[in-house]
Formats: structure tokens, sequence, C-alpha cells
DNA sequence: TATTGTTATACTCTATAACTATA
DNA sequence: TATAGTTATAGAGTATAACAATA
């Protein structure tokens, strides 16, 4: 049978709450003045220096929207591109000094939104969430339906 | 301290499960060949007629983008405007009896893709998952930094 | 010919404000 | 003057394809 109000629905409210809290956090990531999306290039960043393309790949944003975020970072001496010397095409980008205390503040910032977020929830309780969360089917596959 | 990985954040995890799950759901909101937020309006109008004002505030999207869900509902038969007696400013709005039979396809569609969702979760498991998203603070406060 | 990064273009979404008709 | 609905416009975001440099 049907449920009468979408709330009811676990679905329904997975993607709302979902949606909220990727507000908080984006918000957060803000927080050093950044774009959310060149703070997450930040984080990706921090385990040191990778190519354009696999930066791209790792934040699952197209290579043309990377450019904008890197001109950004770049500009903001956050974050350096530099020809690979081994293949000329490549950019080998890393982050910088600066880039680095900025993440800082970034990921000070979003741990205090994770705080706010699960105040309500013990430790334990919140592992069991993880792992709840760990088990919902997301396939990528495409559900479009015409 | 840091988490050295976005992945290690439950704040991220929930956020990300959130979206796809919201993906997974809006292609099954689709299912009847409407656009996820005019079967999203079907849904708001089972219960019964209401403003389109109140519609609008329930579906938490502004009246001016009502109207263009309306014209298409409205056009495709699934809905109907008719103008309040008591104040001819207002519109109520109601489903039509095909209306009703589209989200009767569009309610199995969700079902059916909550069923897939959380395959992996007995039903037990499903209500605690449910009791700890009801427990997450999801203030609407404006977190935004400069 | 294929790949990396870049630029340009177009399309969708959304937010805002002006406009009308009613009250 | 205020409210309900409508229309128009602009901005952000995103997806796509064409392009130059290099392999």
């Amino acid at each position: 049978m049907a449920a009468t109000d979408s709330s009811d629905r676990l679905g329904f409210l997975l993607s709302f709450r979902g949606e909220l809290t990727g507000a908080r956090i984006r918000a957060a990531l803000g927080v050093a003045g950044l774009h959310p999306r060149n703070a997450m290039t930040l984080m990706q960043l921090a385990p040191g220096a990778m190519s354009q393309r696999d930066l791209a790949a790792a934040l699952e944003i197209d290579p043309s929207q990377l450019v904008a975020v890197l001109n950004d970072l770049e500009s903001a001496g956050l974050a350096e591109r530099r020809r690979d010397p081994a293949d000329r095409r490549r950019h080998i980008v890393e982050m910088t000094q600066a880039g680095a205390a900025a993440l800082e503040r970034v990921d000070a910032a979003v741990g205090e939104a994770e705080r706010e977020l699960f105040a309500n929830l013990t430790a334990e309780e919140q592992d069991v969430l993880r792992r709840l969360l760990d088990r919902v089917v997301v396939d990528r596959g495409d559900h479009d339906c015409g």
C-alpha cells in the first residue's frame, strides 16, 4: 500500500535530511571565503599533488569545470599548476602552504558542523547510522523513465 | 582532529547517500512522464484540494514556480484550477481522476525504488535508520560564511 | 589519431521583482 | 494598502562540444 504522506517514506526522509545536511556542510566549506567546490578541491589535494585529470575524476566533476576552480585557487595563492615534465600535456596540481592553512580552517568548520548535526546522537549511535547508510543501495545506474 | 578523507566524515556520507537516494527517488517520480516536481505536487494534492498559495508553501517552492507546474498538470488533464468564490483572488487546486491514476503509478514506482534502496536492511533496521535520521539536527538557520 | 587542458555555448534552475486583479 | 497569482528577467550551475598543444 502507498504511503499517505511523503514524509512517511524512508527514501524521502533520507533524501531531505541528506540535502539539508549537505547545505550545512557547504556553509562550513565556505568558511574561508571559498566556494564549497573549491574547498572540496583543497581537501582532495591534501594527501599530495595529482594531475588535473585525476583530480577531476576524484571530485567527480567535468574537467572543464575544474579549470575555473583551479583558476580561483591559483589566483588566491592556495594551489599551483605546473607542467608535468614527463608529459607536457599534463598539469600537476599541488596545494600551497597558504592552501594548507585555509584547509585547516575549513576542516575545523566542517568538524564543528558535524558536531552540531549529530549532537543528539551518541558516538555509538553515530556508528550505527554510518553502518546503516553504508548498506543503502545507491547504484549509479540510471533509472530515468520516459 | 580532522578527518583525513572526506568519506570518513559522517556528514559527507549522509549528504552523498541522501543525494543519490534523491536521484533514485526522482527517477521513480518521473515514471508517468512527469517532471519530478510535478509528481511531488500530485502527491501533495492527494489528501484534497487546497489553495495555490498553501500548495506552494507545502511544497516549499516559490509561488511563481508553482505556476508552471500547474500549467503542465492542467494541460495534461491531471489537475484543475478554479477560482475560490469566497475570494476571487485565490485558486483552488484539485487533482482530477486522471491525476489520481497517474499518482498511483508514481506511488508504485517510488515504493519499488525504496524497496531497492533498502533491500539490504531488515524492517527493524529501517526503523532504526528512520529514528536516527529524525534526530539529526537540521535547523533551517543559515550558516553562510563570508 | 588520441589525450590534456581550455574555451565557448546552450540549457536548466532558481531567485527576484514587476505587474494584474481582487480584497 | 495588501494579497494571490502571473510574467519577465537575470544569475548560478551544468553539460556539451569545439579547439590548441602535445603525445
